[in-house]
DNA sequence: CTGTATACTATACATGAGCATAGGAGCCCA
DNA sequence: TGGGCTCCTATGCTCATGTATAGTATACAG
């Protein structure tokens, strides 16, 4: 699939753009006009790109270019729950939190571990350029290693910051310096902030 | 749509099979061969199956045959360019440039306005919570508002700035103290910032 | 009873389209 | 120096293909 010299990319890319426009494949002559080249010159491209592996021709039937392995690759997604308000007291995987469900590439949700979303809310963690607004993707995780972003319980609040262990307490450690480390023994980690997502 | 008689259904559903298992649309003659029918009774179906908006020919063109409003289109989601080192010189829409595909949630891209995305390089508008690594996706746009963050062209160098309209300038606003504002007279607006994907 | 739609057959024609032969110019490798 | 690859022109053959005319038969609506 590679070895492509330039003028085979343009064909190759012509024929993309063609299919994506029409639903179906160019013939030669339409090929040979895009370029303005002869028939003969058009159709020996396709055939390298044939011998090259890039697309598949039925013989003697118009039309019938096909694209190998075309460049979109089913990249899959996968969906996840938005969580919206945080009520203190309530458990947050309850019900009741659920706002939507938003889609993220599948790549982010590497492993199989369960993952939501959640609205940022706050500009505790500006620096590390997350605004107030962001979706948030976490991976859900009791555990977390030092310096990750985590989202943690904290005294029945929820809270995006980063995450340190000290001698015999943990550190929350806000990214602004308006906002003061808080030092808890006891926090409960929900998970581990995986992606951001912004809309303007 | 509908009214469609049984002969014309199963047309059709010949017509969606064969794209199923050729990725090209059969021609006349062969629709009329599955059918054991005329080239002109099978032309006359796919006349009446146009007519009755199932379909879409091209005139005089072979293999012409698109199906209008395919079974299932609702994908909240849609596959947007994801374009990578962008050379100095070289038109940023060329085939070089395409890395691969990301998908974005279809909420985003609202309008029909054809979208992109960029890796962010640089911390150039790190207090617009922007970070080296992020990927931005744009609405391709010649034109910006006041304030808009926008992918300009300048001498050849792609950026992405706040821009705003002067009294006969443009200015380019860094996000970031370190840098100062680009005032310039010659400057192309290739999109304005839709959005921001950040994965950790 | 007539007009209009469906569902065909048979034949025809101009152009579309795949494929081929012959050849040229430039390039790199051995 | 020669062979093989890329990239191209020009011309042509043959079959594929969209489209058309003319006609048959059935059914349903006003």
């Amino acid at each position: 699939m590679k070895d492509l010299t330039a003028r085979q990319k343009e064909i190759l890319g012509f024929i993309h753009e063609y299919i994506q426009t029409n639903n179906y494949p160019p013939t030669v002559r339409e090929t040979a006009r895009a370029f303005s080249i002869s028939v003969k010159g058009a159709y020996d491209h396709l055939k390298a790109l044939e011998k090259k592996g890039c697309i598949k021709t039925s013989e003697k039937r118009s039309r019938s270019i096909e694209l190998v392995a075309p460049p979109e690759d089913d990249t899959p997604v996968v969906q996840i729950p938005l969580l919206g308000e945080i009520a203190a007291g309530k458990p947050i995987f309850a019900d009741e939190n659920f706002e939507r469900t938003i889609l993220v590439p599948a790549d982010i949700v590497a492993n199989r571990v369960p993952h939501f979303a959640l609205h940022v809310k706050g500009d505790s963690m500006i620096d590390a350029g997350i605004l107030s607004g962001d979706i948030a993707i976490i991976e859900r995780s009791e555990t977390a290693k030092n310096g990750d972003i985590v989202v943690a319980l904290l005294e029945e609040n929820v809270t995006l910051k980063r995450f340190y262990i000290e001698n015999n307490r943990f550190r929350l450690q806000a990214e602004n310096p308006r906002y003061a480390p808080i030092y808890t023994q006891d926090l409960r980690i929900l998970g581990r902030l995986r992606g951001i997502y912004r809309s303007y």
